[in-house]
DNA sequence: ACCTGAACACCGTTCAAGT
DNA sequence: ACCTGAACACCGTTCAAGT
């Protein structure tokens, strides 16, 4: 008979690792969306049995939480030079690009548990400028805070299902009416190109603007 | 025989309402979690069959979108009078409050894809001091955006499963290395008590300074 | 109009068994 | 050491049937 070696098994893939699991696993998310990011489909997709997955990985949470370190471990800090302000644009914009590239991964990043040294690597880049502004301990983890805060929730916004957060939809449903809601309604209507970059840039211009007042007050 | 009219059943509840089971869904996810609020088990809460529910409530999403409805609608916008920073200083840290008051909620918050009214009472607060302080629509949109993002934002932190994030356990596992992330060691160190009350306050003053600013260029 | 039980197509995970 | 199938305890939801 003239069987090949091994070809009847469907294309069996080299052997079952961590690495190739987070793979695939990126891939439904990037690809499909959250909901179908199940362990049995993912083993289908590895063409394994789901319970091989548990050879590698302990639970579904702790595969969640490393596809978060997978995702952030793809941001790269800002070069060392430049003044400080620009260093936090930098740092705060590609941290944003990161997400924005993995835009399903959204509620994973914001309900991770996990400590992994990619997490921090953000962290300590935006805190190397704030200390070289000038800025002590304590300030310079507020000023962290205000700015990761201030980027993460505008990511949740923009990365909501979207159809339904446009004001201008709940116009046309009339659940918005313009006697009740007679600002939201004039700036819908003032404002039909909503532009979420062009929004995360004003929001970071006006933190820095604030973070550097306070910077030059104490000096 | 001595049976007492109709009190066998169980203290079966009066009539199935939506508002009946929107407040044992929210007493689910306030005493308990966000997992524990299944239709089924809302629907053993209530004394009644799962499928009683979809008589009320159209599938789970309508559920959530309900709660969080609910839940919004505890807002109550600031008194029209005093200074505009004012009023968006008291405006964010009201809508921080009520989110704090259910902290389980914040992922069906976060993820809702809702039309109400509820959800546009803050911003219709806001965009008011806003506009009153000068800005034009697209930039009160902007500055909008600013407050509620870095708000949401401080709160997705705040409400993360707490160990985990809290760097200084990161240092105990060894994952946070003082040679690798020099910035954020000495960070955890200097600030020991962290205190996301005022870390919010300390944001908000930022944000507001830098708006203040840009107010003031424009007049 | 409202509620029910049975059933379907999914989950994550345990366990005993195989190599 | 790695993988398997069967089983368990859950999900949300459809459907046909009851009042």
């Amino acid at each position: 008979m003239h069987k090949r070696k091994r070809s009847k098994p469907a294309a069996r893939r080299r052997p079952l690792s961590a690495e190739s699991i987070l793979r695939v696993a990126v891939a439904i998310l990037d690809r499909e969306n959250l909901d179908a990011l199940s362990m049995r489909r993912l083993a289908e997709r590895l063409r394994v049995s789901p319970m091989a997955l548990y050879n590698h990985v302990r639970n579904k949470e702790e595969l969640t939480e490393r596809i978060v370190d997978t995702i952030i471990g793809e941001f790269t800090s800002p070069a060392d030079a430049g003044a400080w302000h620009e260093r936090l644009r930098t740092c705060f914009g590609a941290l944003r690009t990161v997400c924005l590239s993995h835009p399903n991964a959204l509620p994973l990043i914001e309900r991770m548990g996990s400590i992994s040294p990619a997490v921090f690597r953000p962290m300590e880049a935006a805190l190397a400028a704030l200390r070289e502004a000038g800025f002590v301990p304590l300030e310079a983890m507020n000023a962290w805070c205000t700015l990761i805060g201030f980027t993460m929730g505008q990511l949740s916004y923009q990365l909501r299902k979207p159809v339904s957060f446009d004001p201008s939809v709940a116009v046309e449903r009339r659940v918005l009416s313009p006697e009740d809601f007679p600002h939201v309604s004039q700036a819908i209507t003032a404002v039909p190109d909503w532009d979420f970059d062009r929004a995360f840039a004003f929001g970071l211009d006006v933190i820095i603007d604030g973070l550097q007042a306070r910077a030059k007050a104490t000096h």
